[in-house]
DNA sequence: GTGCCGGTCAACCGTTCGGTTGATGCCCTG
DNA sequence: CAGGGCATCAACCGAACGGTTGACCGGCAC
């Protein structure tokens, strides 16, 4: 198992027109046959290769290409258990052949890794807990252009616009993701070239607005509010 | 989508000795599908019934019951967004029906989330990064009332045992969960009955063990390390 | 320009945490 | 039964944290 493997009859060709070709990305065998299957109910869609990694992706992207068989967007997981993560093999991806739609497929809806996703170039967002239905019009939506956001990641990136009290600033997301590894005031104010002070102040900002009153507790609620990655 | 879902047929009858009967339980649609795909590659498994969370399990199993259609097991994800939890479906459908294997099968490997599920009675524990050969043995052995366990599953417990300076008690693992949820030492203690002087010694411990010299660090490395659930 | 906000810093103080030592009781294994 | 691991508790101390007040500066909006 080489991570790579392209579906039988890519051969035939792909003839502009006759259909959406899709690429899936995906380490879960389970998962990527249930995205096959789901999405070969919709005629219009076929997978024409897939791949268990960031690297593989690229890969068969770029063999695809030689061959003459672009694919019409590629659907994306994010957290892919060994290689290369799915926001950086986004990132690639847009750079080797911009215009090439990435859909990204996840568990996760954290504010980090919408935004993650959103500023590498993914042209979408969707949970996999989505109907088929769903799924099928992201796809058709992604391969013409348009922007899919699933609801909860609409409704997510439109929280963190409006309410002003409890949205963080870039700054204190940083400190934040410092304190969720562990390290102390003293070891976060030399990480990013400020005083302890400073880290102070901006912990104490943060308890209020996530409503912690300690270190541990802030760590958890950005945690489940998705603010940063467990 | 009432969360239950049976398929088509299994009016039909379910003759002993014809194959396995097999209850889908995820609230993921691409991973049912994905498993329905998956099992079908199997001449001697079929899928009789999906639910989408652990109550929807139960009531379709205990419908099957009632029919006469007993299914020969149940294969269960752990995390399910809204609705009952896998293990305690589990362990429900372990008392409802004793004798029906659960065959649990996750995206996560921490400790926590193993013992957890072989204390509610699982008889195996798949990991959904699994090959589809490696999920139609474990669907076999689980049907024969053998244990199933990933390779992954089986090492960590595994070196749960064997690795002392490593394992954390129970009575740890126990007090590093309150921790994770931003528990101050007083907190803990009055939630665990016992003196701010326990918890502080059982800290030292934790840290020793795990290599952390304060709480946060503690958190994230057994975190990392699938000792507690993030 | 005035005001506001974000980011920076300092000094202070009470509380909590981190770590140590030492001690007791329990259960299990050798 | 002796030993070891686990869980419990107490007292202690220095260091870090939690919280406050007050201050400075740069950018941006009105």
């Amino acid at each position: 198992m080489d991570g790579v493997r392209q579906s039988p009859g890519v051969e035939g060709g792909a003839q502009p027109g006759d259909g959406l070709s899709a690429v899936l990305v995906d380490d879960h065998p389970v998962v990527r046959a249930g995205l096959r299957a789901m999405l070969s109910e919709d005629p219009k869609i076929r997978v024409v290769a897939e791949a268990a990694d960031g690297k593989a992706a690229l890969d068969v992207v770029a063999r695809l290409v030689t061959e003459g068989l672009r694919p019409d967007l590629v659907l994306m997981d994010l957290q892919m258990g060994e290689g290369m993560d799915g926001v950086a093999a986004t990132r690639q991806l847009r750079q080797q052949c911009p215009g090439l739609p990435v859909l990204i497929l996840t568990t996760y809806d954290t504010e980090a890794d919408i935004l993650a996703a959103v500023e590498a170039g993914a042209s979408g967002y969707m949970l996999k807990d989505a109907a088929p239905e769903e799924i099928h019009r992201a796809v058709h939506d992604a391969a013409a252009g348009r922007t899919a956001l699933a609801p909860a990641v609409a409704a997510r990136l439109m929280g963190r616009m409006r309410d002003d009290s409890t949205s963080l600033s870039t700054r204190e997301v940083e400190l934040l993701e410092l304190l969720a590894t562990g390290l102390s005031n003293q070891q976060i104010a030399r990480q990013l070239f400020i005083s302890v002070a400073t880290v102070k102040t901006h912990l104490v900002h943060i308890y209020q607005k996530l409503g912690a009153d300690n270190r541990t507790a802030a760590v958890r609620v950005a945690s489940e509010r998705g603010i940063i990655r467990a």
